[in-house]
DNA sequence: TATAAAAAATGACATTTATCAATCATACAG
DNA sequence: CTGTATGATTGATAAATGTCATTTTTTATA
């Protein structure tokens, strides 16, 4: 983890996460001045779950996972982290402590921040407060969303869900470079990574996606649809 | 649903939820004559999926359970509703619409309370703000760990995960009336009816619980951790 | 470029879990 | 009390998924 200063200006950076911009011009500069640069290789480990949740982090450049680390050394990964992401799980306001780990999937620009200025800021600034808690509100819909899947859906129809949301979410396109291994994608749908390889087979022959280890394209998203709705 | 006015104050009733006691004497007093009393039978559905979520229902007797209705007719109980609970889902701070259904399991006593008055507390008293944001936080740990469960974790650990959740969180004693059917234990453990009833049966047999259909002891807890833990 | 390391792919096989069909138990309405 | 409906249980079987061993491909590094 090397110490760069390559980011002089939140204003600028933090287009990219809407909840900021309830701040005012003192939180602002309140914000800018107290937030501390890293820079991550691919695999490092950015926070560690059961860690004291301290700080914040926000996403400059890169992608990340974050992920619970269960039993037998298995992982479940529920968020891709992008450029523009503040990453301050639910552990904060619950145990003060991370209740997930981050780690670096490609180079990593971020700051990071202390978990209690964002909290100040969600005292004394009620429409932030709100706007916060609306966020966290959406991603707990989402995870509803992901707990239904992963349960009551066949492998095809889990994968399916996470070509679909790599596309739509992540790099909202239809053709997006596979960033995470097949063990990770092994890790976002519960299945094993021969599982993977299988099925994203299956959806090559079948015309569905075109894919090479490290690149998918979506063909036909009508019956990749069908597939995540059918289960 | 009989509509009956059984509960006279909130004061007394409500001394489950936390989160009230942030409230001042007028916003109390506001809370108390803007709700609704009804009561349900069991089965009835009480909140419904998709619906708009104008409404929040605080539990004031019986047991009800939260549901995500999914594909095929399956369902995805995430939640135990008991006294004291209110249920307001983040469906209300993210699409304005309930994003799962609740149905009684027990004859139940509850209140409707319109959305917007909690919304309004929530934006003037931020102590009372803090602490809905934490409370939500709460349970998106929790619902974390169900999803570290529900992937990772083969049924025997799903189970015994439900029946220590069962003892912990909703009654508080190593033995319990059985509220949810073969199929509920089911639907909150992703498995099929069928194993639920084979898997208690092996914990009976290993001397891990006493069980009727109606009724579980917890015999051997330290077995039950176990057999969560391994999974 | 050569070499090592990591990831992907494949096939055979074992295990886990779901489904189906039937029977049994229990509670409730008449 | 008796029939009926619902849930619980059981056993047989099929389907889905995981594991293991091995090979191939890709990527990273000297």
């Amino acid at each position: 983890m090397t110490d760069l200063n390559l980011i002089n200006d939140c204003e600028k950076c933090t287009a990219g996460w809407q909840n900021f911009k309830h701040l005012t011009k003192n939180e602002m500069e309140l914000l800018n001045s107290n937030r501390y640069e890293a820079a991550f290789r691919p695999g490092e480990v950015m926070i560690k779950q059961g860690s004291p949740s301290s700080n914040a982090l926000f996403m400059a450049t890169g992608f990340a996972k974050s992920y619970i680390e269960g039993i037998n050394d298995k992982n479940l990964i529920i968020d891709i982290e992008k450029p523009g992401n503040l990453i301050l799980g639910p552990g904060a306001w619950a145990t003060s402590r991370h209740n997930y780990s981050v780690a670096a999937i490609s180079p990593v620009q971020a700051c990071f921040v202390s978990t209690e200025i964002i909290k100040q800021f969600s005292r004394t600034n009620s429409v932030f407060a709100e706007s916060l808690l609306s966020d966290y509100c959406k991603k707990t819909v989402g995870l509803h969303e992901r707990m239904a899947s992963l349960t009551q859906k066949r492998m095809a129809g889990r994968l399916a869900d996470i070509l679909i949301y790599m596309s739509d979410d992540v790099f909202g396109a239809e053709e997006y470079e596979m960033i995470l291994t097949r063990q990770e994608l092994g890790d976002m749908t519960g299945m094993a990574k021969e599982c993977v390889v299988r099925i994203l087979r299956e959806f090559e022959d079948d015309g569905i996606i075109e894919s090479d280890s490290s690149h998918v394209r979506i063909l036909d998203r009508h019956r990749l649809h069908d597939t995540a709705a059918k289960g």
